[in-house]
DNA sequence: CGTCAACTTGACACCATGTCAAATTATCGG
DNA sequence: CCGATAATTTGACATGGTGTCAAGTTGACG
C-alpha cells in the first residue's frame, strides 16, 4: 500500500527531473513525465494535485539528493570575509547548473500559479540568506565598501548570484562555467570589497 | 481605406501598449487589448496575424514614439571613454522603465514563440552593441581592466545592464530607479574598470 | 477467495489562441 | 447620393494543455 505508493512517488519525482533535464523545461507536459515515469497521466494525478506541486515536490527531492548545506560548510568554515565570500560563490555556483532545469520550469510559472511563485520565492531568499552572512562577514573585517550599507550590498550580491544572471552569461554569452565562476567571483569582490584587496 | 485601417491600428497599438503597462504583461489576453480598443478580438486578427506580432509591433511602435538614438546622442559624444559608459548607462537605465511592460510580455513568450523570441534577442543585441562601443571607447582611453578581453567586458557590461538584473534590484530588491541607476554604475565602473579610476 | 488500494481508459470541462463564414456597417469614388 | 468594397461584427469551431470524474481492471495481502 503505502509501499507501492511511495515507489511510484519516487519514480515521478524521477522521471520529473529527467524530462525537464532533457528538453526545455518550460515545454514539458505532465503527460510527457507520466509517460517517462510508465503510468498513465491520471495516475500522476493520484499523487500530486496539479503541474505546480509536482515541480515543487521534485524541488524538494532534488534537495534531499544533493545537500546542498555540505556544500556550503566550507563557506561556514571560513577565517576571514573574503574567504567565506570566494566559498559561498563557489558553492552556490556550483549548484546553479544542478538545479537549473526544474528552477527554470519553476519561474516560467510564476506569473501563472501563485503556488509556484512562492516557492521559488523561497529558496532565493535562501540563498540571500547566504548572501547576507557573506556580507556580515566582509563588513565584521572592515572590508565592505564604506558607502554600502550591509542590505545594499546584500542585494547586489545576490543579484550578481541570481540564477538570471548565469542564464545570461553562460546561455546567452556562451560562456563556460569555469569562466562564470572566476568572472562572477571577480565582479562580487569589485563590488563589495572596499579598494586595496588583496 | 488605408486612412482607417491605419487609425485603427494604431488604436490597437496604443491599447496594446496601455494594457500591458496596467497589469500583468503576461496575463494580457487578445481579447483585453481587443476590448480596450474598443473592437471585437476578431477584428484585431484582421490587423495582425497572431499575439506574438502584436507585441513585436508594439514595441516598435514604442520605439517609434521615444526615439532611443537621441538618448544615446549624449553617449556617443563623450569624450573620454569613463563619460561614455555613464552616460550609455544613464541612458539605457532611463529606458528599461519604458520599455519593461512590452519587453516583459515579449520574454514571457520566449520559450512558446521563436518569433518573439527573435524579435527581443534582436532589441538585446542593440544593446550589447551600445556596451561594445563604451567598452571599446574605454579600452581606447588605455582605462578597461587588463585582464579582460573587449568581448568579455562587453558581455560583462550586457549583463549588468539586462532587463533581468533591473527587475530583481528594482522589484525583488525593492529598489528606487534612481538607487539601480547609481549602484550599477558604480557596479559596471568596478567590473570593467582598470585601477586607480576618478 | 474476497477486499481494498493503485492504476487504467475514456470522456469531459475550461481557457486562451487562432480560423472561418456569413451578415452588417462604414467609407470612398464617381 | 449611390453603389462597390473595405472594415468590422457575430457566432461557431479547432487545437492543445491542464485538471476532473466515473467506471472498470489489476494485484497484493489477510
Amino acid at each position: 500500500m503505502s509501499r507501492k505508493t511511495e515507489q511510484t512517488r519516487v519514480r515521478i519525482l524521477q522521471a520529473t527531473l529527467d524530462q525537464l533535464a532533457s528538453g526545455s523545461p518550460e515545454k514539458t507536459r505532465v503527460s510527457d513525465i507520466a509517460k517517462a515515469a510508465g503510468i498513465s497521466r491520471q495516475a500522476l494525478y493520484l499523487h500530486f494535485p496539479t503541474r505546480a506541486e509536482l515541480l515543487i515536490a521534485a524541488t524538494k527531492y532534488l534537495d534531499a539528493q544533493v545537500d546542498i548545506d555540505a556544500s556550503l560548510a566550507e563557506s561556514r568554515a571560513a577565517a576571514t570575509g573574503e574567504d567565506r565570500l570566494s566559498a559561498f560563490i563557489r558553492a552556490w555556483a556550483g549548484h546553479i547548473p544542478v538545479i537549473h532545469p526544474v528552477g527554470r520550469a519553476l519561474m516560467a510559472m510564476q506569473d501563472s500559479d501563485p503556488e509556484a511563485r512562492a516557492a521559488w520565492a523561497d529558496r532565493m531568499a535562501a540563498v540571500r540568506h547566504g548572501c547576507a552572512a557573506a556580507v556580515a562577514a566582509l563588513a565584521r573585517d572592515g572590508r565592505l565598501r564604506a558607502d554600502l550599507t550591509e542590505e545594499r550590498a546584500t542585494d547586489l550580491l545576490w543579484t550578481l548570484l541570481s540564477v538570471r544572471v548565469w542564464e545570461h552569461l553562460t546561455r546567452d554569452c556562451g560562456w563556460s562555467q569555469a569562466a562564470y565562476l572566476a568572472e562572477i567571483t571577480r565582479a562580487s569582490r569589485a563590488a563589495l570589497l572596499a579598494p586595496a584587496a588583496s
